[in-house]
DNA sequence: CTCCGGTATGTTATAATATTTCATCGGGTG
DNA sequence: CACCCGATGAAATATTATAACATACCGGAG
């Protein structure tokens, strides 16, 4: 496990205990699994690594994302029926992610401003905003292939 | 079936012919069943609607949404596994979508500016964009209660 | 006309994603 | 201890989506 990650999750853990939320151990492993992934995690791909530590069922895992989603530790990436870590953990608003279609790498942004209400007077609770595209690197590879 | 909906088909009809696009009758039947609904509809509503026309098989279904969707006849919702016509036909880029959770309501922009690029030099290629909230009606009736 | 290539559809089966339901455990509280 | 409550275990099932292959149809080339 990457210093990274550990730090990572040591703040995860401070987060919660102030919201009085508790990261138990599968939450944890499963924030662990989203940590080290390089790229959007799907649930029954964290499912098959949660196998080996004892036989892990469907609702254990969307169980897991649901908490951590909720607490603000993960993202569902709606388009991908994917999961990732946050990487700006207590930023407010919603996130904005910029997924690479090339290599899988997310960028995260998150609102700072709430957003503008809609046309009509429509108010808006929650927004999904997801960006597909390639990252600077994809980008500059394919340019020059 | 409404004249607005009549008027919405004999649109895609010219829209499809135009960029020689085929509007098949499986393809003007499911368009069809997104103008007529109220709300954003499942795949699998589609293929129950189609059932008594003819024996219709998911495949039928999610090809006929593809099509509808590459020629901009239709949008994806992605955080509902849903599907609803385009009221901008012709509109230019990526959609913006304002959904109602209490009525299920679905409006429309088109963004007219192309996305600005993300950080690091990401290069967009496509966005989703969604926004849950209540209508104004919605809005008004639940201040009201 | 006949053949061929491409697009669209039909058909069967299966994959991938997600939830419902009920049982159980374990830590706090009175 | 008796109770409650949030978390987990476990089995079954629901929902969403695609793969793979066969068939039909329509245009143009020969
Ligand atoms: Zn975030
Ligand atoms: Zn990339
Ligand atoms: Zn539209
Ligand atoms: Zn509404």
């Amino acid at each position: 496990m990457t210093e990274e990650v550990t730090r990572a999750l040591t703040a995860a853990e401070r987060a919660c205990r102030t919201k009085g939320l508790a990261l138990t151990p599968v939450r944890r492993r499963v924030l662990q699994l989203l940590l080290e992934s390089p790229a959007p995690v799907k649930a029954y791909d964290l499912l098959a690594s949660l196998k080996p530590d004892g036989g892990a069922q469907p609702p254990t895992v969307y169980r897991a994302l649901d908490f951590l989603t909720r607490a603000g530790l993960a993202h569902r990436i709606e388009a991908l029926n994917a999961y990732t870590a946050c990487v700006h953990v207590g930023g407010r608003g919603s996130a904005e992610l910029y997924i690479c279609e090339a290599c899988g790498l997310v960028e995260e942004r998150h609102r700072h401003r709430a957003p503008e209400d809609g046309p009509d007077g429509f108010h808006i609770n929650r927004s999904v905003v997801e960006h597909y595209g390639r990252c600077s690197a994809c980008a500059t590879a394919q340019a020059s292939a």
